[in-house]
DNA sequence: AATCTACATTATAATAATTCTAAACTGTTG
DNA sequence: CAACAGTTTAGAATTATTATAATGTAGATT
């Protein structure tokens, strides 16, 4: 909401170091209304578009582990060939198009909750993730034996 | 259930010529009883275990693949490194352990049915996944701004 | 404000998973 | 069995990601 918000003093309360590269980074990701998903390398093309300075790949993968680490950021599970990230850190599931290779959220109104009933003994639930994969068209599955 | 089942007919039928490695292959990744989670290098792995040639990787990858677009696979996503498949390729879903990264089957009766009321136009469900993250310990999520 | 230091950034090399390539090989058809 | 199309193969190429080691910089200390 906020625009211009603070993300130095954000930073600093994270104890990350708020550098030009980190505070660029934070402008584009989280100064948004909406949720965003991005891999990589769409996050780099956005900086080339938006900078003179380049920040190096290196740095973007650190950034946005530290992010994540944070919490901040969240990895979506694909089984694609590389990582899609999301600002939407919130319990949420997904529409994947493998057509377009497009993430689509869904919002809490889309899917009801699942419900797990099985327990792991010594493990915790981090995360439950639901993800749909449309398409235009579709092929059938089918037992080999 | 049948062992020896006539694999070499069976690839006929699908179109896939029966050459040594695909009965190879077959043997090993669908004579058995129970589901089966692999990666690529386990089944290479496998393979040069219980065989005196090898067969080389890109062929493994050739005849995954192969399988799997003939729906006798199914990749399983996970946000990891290299890419899950399962032998079973009915609708069902995991447990996936972040500490020894094992893939864990769960049965019907482990997580309710999905059900699932957005619809997108012009797209058609391919498939509906849940994978359920566990581990010893975890982190909580928050939100940047 | 100059200096110090731990943490960050950078370019580049290294690694890992996967795909491509082009030559050699092999089921299958006739 | 000859011929051809589909397969396999080793190795190169590609892609995503991580490691490295030198350089740079934010923030504390003087």
């Amino acid at each position: 909401m906020a625009k211009n918000c603070n993300f130095i003093e954000k930073l600093r309360e994270l104890g990350l170091r708020p550098t030009k590269q980190r505070v660029k980074m934070c402008e584009l990701l989280f100064n948004r209304e909406k949720t965003f998903h991005f891999t990589i390398n769409d996050l780099v093309k956005m900086i080339s578009e938006e900078m003179n300075e380049k920040i190096s790949l290196a740095t973007v993968y650190n950034t946005v582990h530290a992010f994540e680490k944070k919490g901040y950021l969240k990895e979506i599970s694909i089984n694609s060939d590389k990582s899609y990230f999301d600002t939407n850190t919130s319990v949420h599931h997904h529409f994947y198009d493998e057509d377009t290779h497009e993430l689509i959220d869904c919002d809490e109104n889309d899917i009801d909750p699942v419900n797990i009933k099985k327990n792991i003994t010594g493990k915790k639930i981090n995360s439950v993730e639901v993800l749909v994969k449309v398409a235009s068209d579709n092929q059938n599955q089918k037992k080999f034996n």
